[in-house]
DNA sequence: CCGGAATAAGTAAACGTTTGCCTATCGATC
DNA sequence: GATCGATAGGCAAACGTTTACTTATTCCGG
């Protein structure tokens, strides 16, 4: 394995120095270098195949050029796109990005902001699990720039934050579903342990109330986070309240679950049951599926958390913010008006 | 912002040495440390909240850790996949994964490639674009650990490469179709100038001269990887071609904008024409979709993948190896059989 | 022709680790 | 009491950069 030229290499090719060949390469335009020494030390460089080393020079207390985004759940569509969004955003500004799936576990959460900061990245994106506040006490005391995604962390208020409105899915939903003359509606979701995500629970009730509608015909069923479980928990909901005209998902990998349990079970949608879902996954519209469902605007949540973060890394300073995201509800035809029956 | 904490502050706050702060914290078992002192300096770092820099300790021959994954589409849930299943593993044995998007663009690819190697990562997993060959010249030079997926180097032979068998997908596609009587089939793909990915077109020609089936009657539409292109290039089909008894997608992302077509147009899947897909996006197994598809196990060869650069980098001497993977088919409902009318 | 810009480039000290090379103190052995 | 091995830990060079400091030459105006 040959190894990686050094400065000191180009520069005795070059015949020169190696501060020299810094400034060339740097193209520093404080120096003073002749046209000749420029093309030996460029030639010289070419021919030896020389690549910087960034951990080198980061010593010097120059940026790593290194972003890391944790996200808890990799398959989640959700997440790729603001991967997406963010990836995009970087590059263009010449940060690379590593990416840590935490599988929503605090132990990989905390190993991984260790690596992390082990690398000395720029700064992180990160949506947290249930014990983030601990587990990123200490990069936030070094001042490790971050921007937060999605979730809250619990007891903390000086952080950055781009979230979409957790509370304003659960109400806007709810209340489409009402509006369209449902009374007896079933929420699936994830028993995260999250309280921002439990806004979207709590929300139904508050809609069902400011509507003047009883709310002991509102039905919650929940779970974890995965396909099978909402198989489970659909199966579930149908079971103990057979009467329930509409579902109400909260989370799409759950969703994904529960519509396979209505096609396998012979449900008609609309006409059997009506269906809601939270996010935007590409199968909600593709082919034969068409979904009402709330669109959280994945890759818009993404691009404006990298531009935070950016913001952080390269401006003096910026204050802290908080930007939540409305979402839009997205007709399709999964939902039955029956309000005038 | 506060600074990182040196092993020079723990040895000075422990009252020793760096180097024996150093001892200690790699935990080295050739060196004699006192219980007295080992606490001593384990109190201090915890004091300190030291973390070491892994950029530093690169420069003494230390591996980065790092290891950069090259993939062109992200939005493409076939690379979404090879890139979780790689990150499971790399974690799994302490490396982290930089993750990239060419876009299938070689500009970027080689700017790409650069970085990366800027960062010194320990190796590569890429999928080439047209021009990676080129690209990634000077890394393979360097000695640079690389595993190609998915398309080959062209022009070049010395090189590890986990593949899906893209000749034995139009085959298998091609059979499928003609064994369910069907003679008259377009063809719809990514003309994307990749050899590898023109297979799946070639090989169908030669499962119908297989069969002694006319070739006459195969149809093909090529355009560019994007959903809308797919929508665009069904309709080209259906007007030139209104007789197609079937539809064989090559790539699934045009695939998606296929369905959407057939749909927005009223035709019924499989009474009015057949569908087959290549590929195991979510969507066509979702809610009240069940195309029939050859899936390429994408979160195998992910790990495959892993696997091969992890053990070049951490074994001698691994001899090169080619992993072409055979797909399956799976059968849903969007293919009819017409060899009995 | 002298002094000060302007031009050009070498020297060396950091940055934070790792590790080979010493030195020093013990007991124990001969 | 000299020698040896075990135990313990300090010292400093090196890794590849960046950059402040220095030196040397040239050029021009007065």
């Amino acid at each position: 394995m040959k190894r990686y030229a050094t400065l000191k290499d180009v520069a005795e090719l070059a015949g020169t120095s190696v501060g020299t060949v810094s400034y060339v390469l740097n193209d520093k335009k404080d120096r003073y270098i002749s046209d000749e020494t420029r093309k030996k030390v460029l030639d010289a460089a070419r021919e030896l195949e020389y690549v910087k080393s960034l951990g080198a020079s980061s010593l010097k207390g120059k940026s790593r050029k290194l972003i890391g985004i944790l996200i808890p759940q990799y398959e989640n569509q959700f997440f790729t796109r603001i991967v997406m969004a963010s990836e995009r955003v970087f590059v263009k500004h010449g940060f690379d990005l590593i990416i840590c799936n935490t599988l929503d576990s605090p132990e990989r959460e905390k190993a991984i902001l260790n690596r992390l900061t082990q690398q000395r990245v720029d700064g992180i994106l990160i949506t947290p699990t249930a014990k983030g506040a601990e587990n990123t006490a200490l990069a936030r005391r070094v001042g490790m720039k971050m921007v937060v995604i999605d979730r809250a962390l619990k007891g903390v208020d000086d952080f950055f934050w781009v979230a979409t409105h957790n509370y304003g899915l659960g109400f806007s939903g709810a209340s489409h579903l009402l509006s369209k003359g449902h009374r007896t509606i079933g929420y699936i979701g994830w028993k995260s342990g999250i309280a921002d995500l439990d806004g979207r629970r709590e929300a139904i009730f508050d809609a069902a109330e400011k509507f003047s509608i009883p709310t002991d015909t509102l039905y919650v069923e929940e779970g974890e986070f995965t396909v099978e479980e909402g198989y489970e928990l659909t199966k579930r909901m149908l079971e103990k309240h057979p009467d329930v005209t509409a579902l109400f998902y909260g989370f799409n990998i759950q969703a994904l679950g529960g519509v396979n349990y209505l096609r396998d079970h012979g449900y008609a949608i609309p006409e059997d049951i009506s269906v809601l879902i939270i996010g935007s996954p590409e199968w909600v519209s593709a082919g034969l599926n068409n979904f009402t469902h709330l669109d959280m605007h994945d890759f818009e949540l993404g691009k404006k958390a990298a531009n935070l973060l950016l913001a952080q890394i390269t401006e003096d300073t910026v204050p802290t913010q908080h930007l939540i995201q409305e979402c839009s509800l997205v007709e399709g035809t999964s939902v039955k008006d029956i309000s005038k029956l």
